[in-house]
DNA sequence: AACTCGGGGCG
DNA sequence: CGCCCAGAGTT
């Protein structure tokens, strides 16, 4: 099967099984790019209702780069991976301040935008100006691998030349911007990583992994993700309604998110054992009328166990009081502010438990 | 090159 | 429970 059949194939294809899709059928490369930012390590169900809630609420990248940090994280919560949100804020006011609302021309160019790197970049170029220049994200990896029988390692740099060099040999001239949809679109819903329908494919006679039985094996993914447990300790201090909140800072999770004072300890701790052990807290304690603690959280995501026990403090209302907790740097917010605020969905799940 | 960053759906 | 999703940035 030569490069051109391929293409042809797959674009054929595309052509009868092509899902609608917003994004779609469109060459503004601000909806393309927000689409591409949005469903990076994102299923398209799972991003769908997030760009929608883009599109309406900032009509052009103009809207986006005049909101702010805090409301673009509000609307991207519960997404995830939220550098791609302040990225996003990033680089809506570069295209919109210093280009003249205009994204800069050419994969290479595409390149140097926060948040936009080598998959968004050929996306936004084959998409938008018609750039032969290939996109190599999950999908493609797995249709490649497995059609073509590549067993590189594709966590390996040596594997992702090896890749970018045969999908840059496959892309259609004519037309990049519907083969790299293509491609992607049969990732997606053909030749899915579980349970590939082979028996209806196109590429049955050529496939070397369906020849060789190798759906499995293909594509080859060594460097598995170490997955680490942390155990959170949050003090909700409340004050009446209130509750005292801080929004997260410094290269750690959920940067930019508000949650709680918190304190992490290699394994659960009891709310005696914190106080004795935090100058704060015992300086604190005579004014603490009551802890309730929450039942035990558990969060998992990719490559992190997350385990989380919420003590709510109430508090004498005094300003003494008031002033101690402020000088952590928090800051307390009624429920309504509270809602508002862009949150972590651990602290989300633990505020549908008990106030929300 | 190795790590880190979320959350959800599926078998 | 393990895998992986239209990956990118930092160390």
């Amino acid at each position: 099967m030569n490069n051109k059949k391929f293409a042809k194939k797959l674009i054929m294809w595309y052509s009868v099984h092509k899902r609608e899709l917003p994004w779609r059928n469109t060459a503004d490369p601000y909806k393309i790019w927000l689409s591409e930012i949005i469903l990076q390590q994102t299923r398209v169900a799972q991003g769908l209702p997030y760009y929608n809630k883009f599109v309406k609420h900032f009509e052009k990248i103009g809207d986006l780069a005049a909101a702010s940090e805090q409301e673009i994280l509000r609307l991207w919560q519960g997404l995830g991976y939220y550098s791609r949100a302040r990225n996003l804020h990033k680089c809506a006011k570069i295209v919109a301040e210093n280009l003249q609302g205009n994204f800069p021309f050419g994969y290479k160019n595409l390149l140097k935008l926060p948040g936009v790197g080598k998959y968004t970049a050929a996306a936004i170029a084959s998409f938008a100006y018609k750039e032969p220049v290939a996109v190599i994200d999950g999908n493609v990896y797995r249709v490649l691998s497995r059609i073509f029988g590549i067993d590189d390692d594709i966590s390996s740099g040596i594997g992702q030349r090896k890749f970018e060099k045969v999908a840059n040999e496959l892309i259609s001239e004519e037309q990049p911007d519907v083969y790299n949809q293509a491609i992607m679109e049969f990732g997606a819903t053909h030749c899915t990583p579980k349970s590939p329908a082979c028996g209806d494919c196109i590429f049955n006679m050529e496939c070397y992994a369906r020849i060789h039985g190798q759906q499995k094996e293909l594509p080859v993914k060594l460097g598995k993700v170490k997955v680490k447990s942390r155990y959170l300790h949050y003090l909700v201090f409340k004050n009446g309604e209130d509750m005292a909140m801080k929004q997260r800072k410094g290269n750690d999770i959920w940067k930019g998110l508000f949650d709680y004072m918190l304190f992490e300890e290699s394994g659960f701790r009891d709310f005696d054992w914190l106080a004795g052990n935090n100058e704060f807290l015992d300086e604190l304690t005579p004014y603490i009328k009551e802890v309730n603690i929450s039942k035990d959280y558990k969060h998992v995501l990719t490559h992190r166990k997350l385990y989380a026990r919420f003590f709510a403090i109430d508090l004498d209302q005094k300003e003494e009081v008031l002033s101690m907790i402020k000088r952590q740097g928090l800051r307390f917010f009624s429920h309504d502010d509270i809602h508002e605020l862009p949150k972590p969905v651990l602290v989300s799940r633990y505020l549908n438990d008990t106030i929300f």
